[in-house]
DNA sequence: TGTACATCAGTGAACGCGCGTTCACTGATGTAC
DNA sequence: TGTACATCAGTGAACGCGCGTTCACTGATGTAC
């Protein structure tokens, strides 16, 4: 039957939602069309109204995911103070223990490389991502600022990856512990 | 019909070989159980004589990669100049372009995290990286030279999981040389 | 404002497909005598 | 050393299952008059 305009809009969102939160929890391959229509309240059917394919829409979360995480970015304040709140919340256990909500980087990099639709929408996050980290924090040696950001961002994504890749706390609390020691 | 014992423990090792080079080519959902079989010329069916699970040949691929991996570090001179050959090695595009035969945390870490089995198969191998890379090299700071370890490993995988995952090679190139610039 | 009807996001059964896994069977190897 | 036979890694058909995707159908909404 007919649904109000609207109301199909925000279907679309909260599709959208739980597949990047989906996503980001079990991986691209590990998340099932129909769990996430399932997710939304919906049945699976109606997928195909929404998106082209299960690869658009994953594209699409990645775009959906990027758009928090530069909003939230863009709200730390941009003083020395701000960066080192926003790398420790980064490299907290929090963070760590929550991929859903988290990082889009760190949960689905390793499989973004392998799909090619993916790889466009991602690479256009990144670039807007390190731009927006060079230029909203202070970096001390101004001509090198950029560096310095894809140099914090590199040490953070790594950092949480093998901190989430582990099985024993001590060894992730070490690893999140001792980069965070040296970017704060 | 009953095979040479010599020639099954080859077998086995085939396998290992096959499995380890595609899942870090294609991601362990990215490859089937008759995939693997198939690349080391055998039909899917006797997989179950070698291996208890999917999952079972995951844990072991980890453990085989990393021997291999173990074995090249260590082969490495263990001096500073060998560290950054090492990190000017892993930071190159020939490594990035080749993850068959590169490094199984880079290819793998992400979905890693997410199964149990092969997570304890992945700690093992974390931990002896990380006191090998401490202990075969020379740091300029004695006592903190585990910390200084985890911090270049970091950097180093957050930096290729980052340039594999974009589509721009001018991108991915320069988030390989900012950080090979400060870890040399 | 009231009526007639086209629209289209929803439902849910169905599609072909490839997956991980099982199993009855084969036949050269290795062993017992 | 020669013969009889148990072993067991291989073959390949078959299993149930869940996947991404399609489609005939439904019926309240929005629109034309």
């Amino acid at each position: 039957m007919r649904y109000p305009a609207a109301e199909t809009a925000e279907k679309h969102q909260r599709i959208l939602d739980e597949a990047s939160r989906l996503f980001r929890e079990r991986g691209f391959a590990g998340v099932s069309v129909g769990e996430i229509m399932k997710a939304t309240g919906l049945t699976h059917g109606p997928f195909y109204n929404h998106f082209a394919s299960k690869q658009a829409l994953m594209a699409e979360g990645i775009r959906h995911a990027s758009e928090k995480t530069l909003t939230d970015l863009r709200a730390v304040p941009g003083t020395g103070e701000g960066r080192s709140a926003y790398v420790a919340r980064y490299l907290s256990a929090d963070h760590r223990d929550a991929p859903g909500q988290g990082c889009l980087m760190a949960a689905l990099a390793c499989e973004i490389s392998r799909e090619p639709e993916v790889k466009r929408s991602f690479t256009l996050h990144l670039k807007t991502y390190i731009d927006t980290f060079t230029r909203h924090f202070p970096w001390p040696r101004k001509q090198d600022a950029r560096g310095d950001a894809i140099r914090m961002l590199s040490s953070m994504v790594g950092a949480l990856i093998l901190a989430r890749a582990v099985d024993d706390d001590v060894l992730a609390d070490e690893i999140l512990r001792e980069v965070k020691s040296k970017l704060g």
